[in-house]
DNA sequence: TAAGAATATAGCAAAATGATATATAAGGAT
DNA sequence: ATCCTTATATATCATTTTGCTATATTCTTA
């Protein structure tokens, strides 16, 4: 059986140094939340099952009195993630809740449809802005790729914005109604 | 408690008219799959969830001597269903292991680098096509948003396909290097 | 007429989420 | 000094979801 794709990143995160379940944590809501995330109760089972399998290692340690287990990438570890790094990725998996109500949008009334739309743009906005204001997590190694994912996630987010921007124009030139049934689009 | 997504989904499947658990599976595979995704061991438990809360009616009926149950919305459930309609939208989350990718590449060699991101357009090219092929499933109602949708999607992987493209362009500029440690780009 | 594709439902192990519980340390406010 | 909040750190658990397998019938096509 081969890792799922969190026992990955978890491989990864450890590939930047020894860390704590906490900071790995950290790492991937700072870093990649917003294109993979994961929670504490996968990660913290994982780190056991990757110790049981020989992939990491782990040390108790005391910082300022504090009990803290330190995770830290074998070298069948570093193995594993790099033949992943090299496998076929797979196929992105979107959940996107405002698609779907598009799909029921017929449903609504047009004054209801502009309102939802509006409401969605802004959403939208909200959100890159707090993608503008993420400072790469890596300090040194990765920080060229940590700021290129965050450029494509800003890329991302504009062409949404742009792309409900033009639908919301449409709607309103409508009064919110749309054309029933038309076979070609723009 | 409220619905999830996914119960949601099962009732704007059956505001198109009377479906069995199989029907829906298909309708949703055809149309939303690639912005949200259900499975049977989902569907047909959320069925009989919404029926136990009198969301939908079901029949028994015999098609052709074959067994089916024919579930359909309530006046409840199409309430509530309105109701969803109008609240708003969960923001969207995504599984991009491309991007997981992306914040380890600095472990990859220059020329495995270009091959993972000449792969992943190929991917992205081929499920592009695999869009345009679709036709939209509802005949009548909500079938100029069924073409917003996939119109949508193809706009969505024309921008990954730019974007990691531009990508790919750089890397070959540099042979498969980056800067390290740039601090701006472009 | 036999293979295989499509229709139809059911069940389950594994994975993931989201939430809660617990506890300590650090920092600031009153 | 004491209180409150935030941050660090781990653990657990019910619910949801996925992906897979099993089962059975009918329709299509070679």
């Amino acid at each position: 059986m081969s890792n799922t794709t969190v026992e990955n990143i978890i491989l990864g995160c450890l590939s930047f140094g020894p860390r704590s379940g906490y900071e790995i944590k950290k790492i991937i809501s700072m870093s990649s939340s917003w294109f993979y995330n994961a929670s504490y109760g996968s990660i913290y089972p994982i780190l056991k099952k990757h110790e049981d399998n020989g992939l990491v290692s782990s040390e108790e340690t005391v910082d300022n009195g504090r009990y803290k287990r330190i995770y830290q990438l074998t070298p069948k570890g570093y193995k594993v993630f790099e033949k992943w790094m090299l496998e076929s990725p797979k196929l992105m998996t979107v959940k996107y809740e405002m698609a779907v109500k598009l799909m029921f949008f017929a449903h609504l009334k047009p004054g209801q449809r502009i309102k939802q739309v509006e409401q969605h743009i802004e959403q939208l906005i909200l959100f890159k802005q707090e993608l503008e204001e993420i400072e790469p997590y890596a300090a040194s190694e990765g920080d060229f790729y940590q700021r290129l994912i965050l450029d494509w996630g800003e890329n991302l987010y504009s062409f949404l914005i742009e792309w409900f921007g033009k639908f919301l124009d449409e709607l309103k030139n409508n009064s919110g109604d749309v054309p029933i049934n038309s076979k070609t689009r723009e």
